[in-house]
RNA sequence: GGAGGGGUUCCCGAGUGGCCAAAGGGGGCAGACUGUAAAUCUGUUGUCUACGACUUCGAAGGUUCGAAUCCUUCUCCCUCCA
């Protein structure tokens, strides 16, 4: 169940009632592909960063291990040791991001598996089953996520199709929400809203979707090459479309300044690999801006990477030690800039949720995107 | 003492007369990355009064129109046999 607690503007407040607890929203959630944070970071270590919800991904964890052994083992969360909720993506993305190893048809996607080639085919029933047997507490529709540029022809054949997958997602997820083995009966289902930089198709495609009753609604389809300025029209363009009393979450986002800009929008769930990728390359977040950890400009920098900033790497080391790690490829520099960025993300969350209930969003926002231009 | 191999741009290491400021790694410096095929990828890495010039391949001298590449001497290192 949701509850909006508090709007500012376009801005929302809200919690997400699941049955592995609650999510404050607006939230961004941590990315697991793999049913793991890259960078050696622990479920504890999440806990620590102040991570509320962990993203999976379907296509990912059915080629490997296999969703049939996370179902034997107990489902994902049992797995992974992780009690709070967890939302899988549905594959769809890979139709974006695998392209090269794919083939679109009415009925679904064959895929060849970029672990060892063999063939795979994921159509709605598919994803909807194995997001079943991983258990997570959000299943994402299975969609196309259409390249960019892409023609308004491709863009209309694409969405149309989606539309007819999500309404066999719909069906495939109450079906086995009814089934007795199934691990968590009560698994949410998202639908996604696609159609490139075409305002009309986006927003007939929201009203659309909106029709069907889902447990929350997604952007799909966005930060894949169009401008920001592109995006944020688009949103603008969409938001108001998708019901207001459900989730609102934009996939794939983003930058902080993404997150602020969409946020303001009406926006309340994010996700990104920024602060995991990132981190890994030595790219860490701060009020001031992103830092390179690996530019010679630290190597005697005795500060730690933010002053007063929290998390593990900032209580306990300095600049110039992790840039060290990093150069040297230790994976502790790996991991302590990335539980930096996490906490980093996560604690700019926290702040979003309080400014919007105090109904102080907007100030907010400029002052921390004004930090974050000035000594960027 | 005898026989042989070798010293190349920050490092390792190709290159045996012109297409060589010199392959390829590494390291350095910088950049990219948005529902993760990513601990990945890209650019750059002699100097300058830079679409041209100058200095460089252990040192010095020589052959040649032209040398990192051929010759002479010197010097340093390595291997094997005594």
């Amino acid at each position: 169940m949701y509850q909006l607690l508090k709007e500012d503007g376009m801005a929302k407040r809200a919690v997400l009632h699941t049955v592995h607890g609650d999510i404050q929203t607006p939230v961004f959630m941590n990315v697991g592909t793999a049913a793991a944070i890259k960078g050696a970071v622990s479920t504890r270590d999440l806990k620590e960063v102040k991570c509320q919800v962990q993203l999976s991904n379907t296509y990912h964890l059915h080629v490997r291990p296999g969703d049939e052994t996370v179902r034997k083992l107990g489902g994902l969360h049992r797995f992974m040791n992780w009690d709070r909720p967890i939302l899988t993506d549905s594959g769809g993305f890979q139709v974006f991001s695998l392209s090269d190893l794919r083939k679109i048809k009415e009925e679904g996607v064959y895929f060849s598996s970029h672990v060892d080639g063999r063939k795979i085919f994921m159509g709605p029933e598919e994803s909807m089953q194995i997001q079943s047997n991983l258990g997570s507490t959000i299943a994402m529709a299975f969609d196309e996520c259409p390249p960019h540029p892409a023609t308004r022809e491709y863009v209309v054949d694409s969405v149309d199709r989606t539309t007819r997958w999500l309404e066999r997602c719909k069906v495939e997820m109450k079906r086995l929400n009814e089934q007795e083995e199934t691990i968590n009966r009560h698994q949410m289902l998202f639908g996604i809203n696609q159609g490139g930089t075409f305002e009309d198709i986006r927003a007939r495609h929201a009203e659309t979707i909106s029709e069907m009753d889902l447990d929350g609604y997604a952007i799909g389809g966005l930060a894949v090459g169009e401008t920001h300025d592109e995006m944020y029209r688009i949103l603008d363009n969409v938001v108001p479309y998708l019901p207001r009393n459900k989730p609102t979450y934009l996939m794939g986002v983003g930058t902080p300044e993404n997150i602020l800009e969409a946020v303001e929008r009406g926006v309340d769930f994010f996700d990104c690999v920024y602060p995991t990728r990132n981190g890994r390359h030595g790219h860490v977040y701060t009020n001031n801006g992103k830092m390179n950890m690996l530019n010679a400009k630290y190597q005697y920098d005795d500060r730690p990477i933010e002053e007063g900033c929290g998390c593990e790497a900032c209580r306990d080391h300095s600049r110039a030690y992790i840039r060290h790690l990093l150069k040297a490829k230790e994976m502790l520099g790996m991991r302590l800039a990335v539980l930096h960025n996490l906490y980093f993300y996560n604690t700019m969350m926290e702040e979003i949720r309080g400014a919007i209930e105090k109904g102080e969003f907007k100030e907010y926002k400029s002052r921390k995107l004004a930090g974050m231009i000035d000594k960027g």
